[in-house]
DNA sequence: ACCTGAACACCGTTCAAGT
DNA sequence: ACCTGAACACCGTTCAAGT
């Protein structure tokens, strides 16, 4: 027994207190997010989970946003990125990709909420992108485009993502677009002739059917649109 | 002096406490977000600077993402529509739209995060949706496209000034970006080669730029995606 | 009907003090 | 170096009681 391994307990005594870890505190955050969503994944929470103070967390990890930022890399890993050689269209591949991602993100409340915000930077992140990088390489679009339309899809991915699984389970988000489309649909046409001539359409489709439809509107517009125009 | 209009205290007392309404909450709320950010409009302080309990204001006010999303409509009335006859290209007088608005959001911490979520269906709100289908029906874009593609135009313009603005005023946001561009730079050129072959490009260009860029792409993409294809 | 005090059930983060 | 207790400075929301 030397002095650094301090001598373990014995073993009748309740599951020794596991040493903090950084991977401890994401495993365990993911739990609880699994459990309970990102809303509950709390320094407070998470303290309690690992039977020590908030203040000891800080010594692994730098602040809230952090700690989501590690739960949104850790979840990412459950994207299905395809198979590595190609086998398709690469605009049904992309959209594929990009389905699992926003599934992955549409699975957990509160996630899409914090990968509209967090900027995680781990292998799994990077392999989405790459994934969606090689894809638009093999689409012929130019290295460019590609490098800001990876971020746009993304984006439009992920937005998607948070408001729908924000009116999923929060009622008053519910509630409010609700309100939205009743306003849409009772607007006066002489003020807003447009929005009363689109009426319905504004908020019609199933949200498969419109981020699908998106995927491929702004692939298009990617592949269409040159950086420097003149 | 009637029973149900009470006394008005003496002219020496300190300024009458105005009675409580939905408007006043709203413009202090608006007062307090210009002066200190949304971050700090809670229900709690914005009782304390009405001179009362947070409890009264639940009598007006569903809940704190209702008021967010009032704020919200309240600043859009900032947002420039534009001249109301046309003068000058569509497709320049959208991006000036769009350019307004996402300056708006900008001006204001927190504000676009709030508009990643919040969904008001006020008179301004109102306003600038129509004024975006009004120009994408000059345009000469379809119904069925123009409708679910101003919804991507304001999410695209929404997420990147909530992306931009919290890396402007939030140190951590900001380290966290600096992490990501560091692992795209030193990536292996094996694992992701396209990372690594566009390496700093993905990262390049300033903020308006890139928006301006992805306004047209955004644009093309609408307007040659038919929703139907087959 | 409107307003309130008080309570319930939480937060993030810091810091001096301990081991 | 790592961990902790305690504190500071806050949150949203509800509800019984008052006017």
């Amino acid at each position: 027994m030397n002095s650094r391994n301090p001598a373990p307990r014995s073993r009748r005594e309740r599951p020794a207190k596991p040493a903090l870890s950084y991977e401890g505190i994401v495993a365990t955050a993911v739990g609880v997010m699994r459990a309970e969503g990102l809303q509950r994944v709390t320094m407070r929470r998470l303290a309690q989970e690992l039977d020590t103070g908030p203040a000891s967390l800080y010594v692994y990890v730098a602040n809230t946003a952090e700690l989501h930022a590690a739960i949104l890399e850790e979840l990412l890993g459950a994207v299905d990125l395809g198979p590595v050689s190609a086998a398709g269209d690469w605009r049904d591949r992309l959209a594929a990709v990009l389905g699992s991602y926003t599934r992955v993100l549409f699975e957990y409340p509160g996630l899409a909420h914090s990968a509209l915000v967090a900027r995680p930077s781990g292998p799994n992140y990077l392999g989405l992108v790459e994934a969606l990088l090689a894809l638009l390489h093999e689409g012929g679009i130019p290295d460019a485009q590609a490098a800001w339309g990876v971020d746009v899809l993304l984006q439009v991915a992920t937005a998607t993502a948070a408001e729908q699984s924000v009116r999923d389970r929060d009622i008053a988000a519910e509630d409010e677009h609700d309100a939205l489309v009743d306003a849409l649909r009772q607007v006066s046409a002489e003020t807003y002739p447009r929005i009363a001539a689109l009426g319905a359409d504004l908020v019609s489709g199933a949200p498969e059917q419109r981020l699908a439809w998106i995927f491929r509107a702004v692939v298009n517009g990617v592949q269409a649109t040159p950086r420097q125009p003149d």
